[in-house]
RNA sequence: UGGGGUGUCGCCAAGUUGGUAAGGCAACGGGUUUUGGUCCCGUCAUCCGAGGGUUCGAGUCCUUCCGCCCCAG
């Protein structure tokens, strides 16, 4: 069998290389190209290349900054136009990395693309393959994987799910290989200095502009710089100085106003997605379930209803205002991914 | 310009019988982090509307002035 490892140039993917050849894998490096060339960003393929040559393993690179710009960043500027909260990591996951790269994987001859996220794959007697969130708690990306067909998953190969980033960097390091680049931040790659704000500006997109702040009890008490600047669950850079912190409660888009509140008046019962990406059939789904709203939270005891058009997810406690446009991701007690969607709103 | 009230960090606000400026919010910085957001940590008044005085020592006492806010027959 031959696997494709999907080589970013970063740490992780890097190791999740070595572990397959440490294995005795047949496998091949892959490098997607998700960006147009950047002025100040050096290209890390040709490095990737002649770290894949020293290993003695093909290398092949693809470019799908077409693609990319279209499935996931012109997405992400019209999501925020609309006053949703996007979660391009999740899209790419999808799009993309096991999807145009995995068909390019194939393409060259590959039957599975191996990455290097933090998560397990496993057989389960029942429900056959299952995505499980990663050994690392602090690394577990089981979350942004959500969206991924199952079909597709099946397809993908996941080394890291029992390492913890500890000791893959030191591994790393214990083999004298450093990665062609360098331990940068991750934020949305495509996004520069992390600034989502500037990237919408220098889009040239019409947006939103300012309005009213008013509390739950209907008081103007601020202006806002426009509803995409703001997501729900926020508490930063509202600029009012209040008796308690003050947090956005609401978008109400029609009306070009920003609701805050106190923290209490941040619970919600619940949510709905727009669609459903099933990894294991409802029918199967044991009692006890719990539903992420948002990366790096612990899953939340929940009821979940599928439908045809989406779920329905019902906290057991009131939780933070799930972001309109974040993912909804439901796992079982031993974190298995059973589904996800794209939240709708809350309820 | 009669009566009452009030003037402490950008906002709100503690400041005891004078003893050498709490806290909250905001802001800023950092940490955590393959999204946004959350969260955590840290930094933020040598000075208390201004001047003068009493005192070993005053935001706290006296005094003058200035500024707001009410109620005004």
């Amino acid at each position: 069998m031959k696997i494709a490892i999907a080589l970013s140039g970063g740490t992780d993917s890097l190791f999740a290389l070595l572990l397959l050849l440490e294995q005795g894998q047949d496998v091949f490096g892959l490098h997607a190209r998700f960006l147009p060339p950047q002025p100040g960003k050096p290209d890390p393929t040709e490095a990737i290349g002649a770290l894949c040559a020293r290993l003695g393993v093909d290398f092949h690179a693809v470019d799908l900054a077409d693609a990319f710009e279209e499935a996931v960043v012109a997405p992400f500027i019209e999501e925020y136009v609309v006053g949703r909260t996007p979660n391009p990591c999740a899209r790419c996951n999808a799009a993309m990395k096991f999807g145009l790269l995995l068909d390019a994987a194939q393409a060259l001859g590959a039957s599975r693309l191996a990455t290097g996220h933090y998560v397990r794959q496993l057989r389960h007697p029942e429900w056959g393959m299952t995505l499980q969130r990663g050994t690392d708690p602090a690394k577990d990306q089981s979350y942004f994987l959500s969206l991924v067909e199952r079909a597709r998953l099946e397809q993908g190969v996941f080394p890291l799910g029992n390492w913890r980033k500890e000791q893959v960097k030191a591994e790393l390091v214990k083999r004298n290989i450093v990665p062609p680049l360098p331990s940068e931040s991750q934020e949305i790659c495509f996004v520069p200095d992390d600034d989502y704000r500037a990237f919408l500006r220098d889009r040239q997109v019409r947006l939103p502009g300012p309005g009213p702040i008013v509390t739950m009890r209907g008081r103007k008490i601020g202006s806002h710089k426009g509803l995409w600047q703001y997501t729900e669950g926020q508490r930063r850079g509202l600029g009012i100085a209040w008796e308690e912190p003050l947090y956005v409660v609401a978008k109400d888009m029609e009306n070009n106003v920003l609701l805050v509140g106190g923290r209490e008046h941040l619970a919600a019962r619940g949510c709905l997605t727009e669609d459903v990406n099933l990894l294991v059939d409802p029918a199967e789904w044991p009692a006890e379930i719990s539903v992420r709203t948002r990366y790096r939270q612990a899953p939340q005891p929940a009821r979940v209803t599928v439908g045809a058009t989406g779920m329905a997810v019902r906290f057991r406690e009131p939780q933070t205002p799930p972001a309109r446009g974040q993912v909804a991701a439901v796992y079982d007690a031993e974190g298995h991914v059973l589904a996800g969607g794209v939240i709708l709103g809350p309820v």
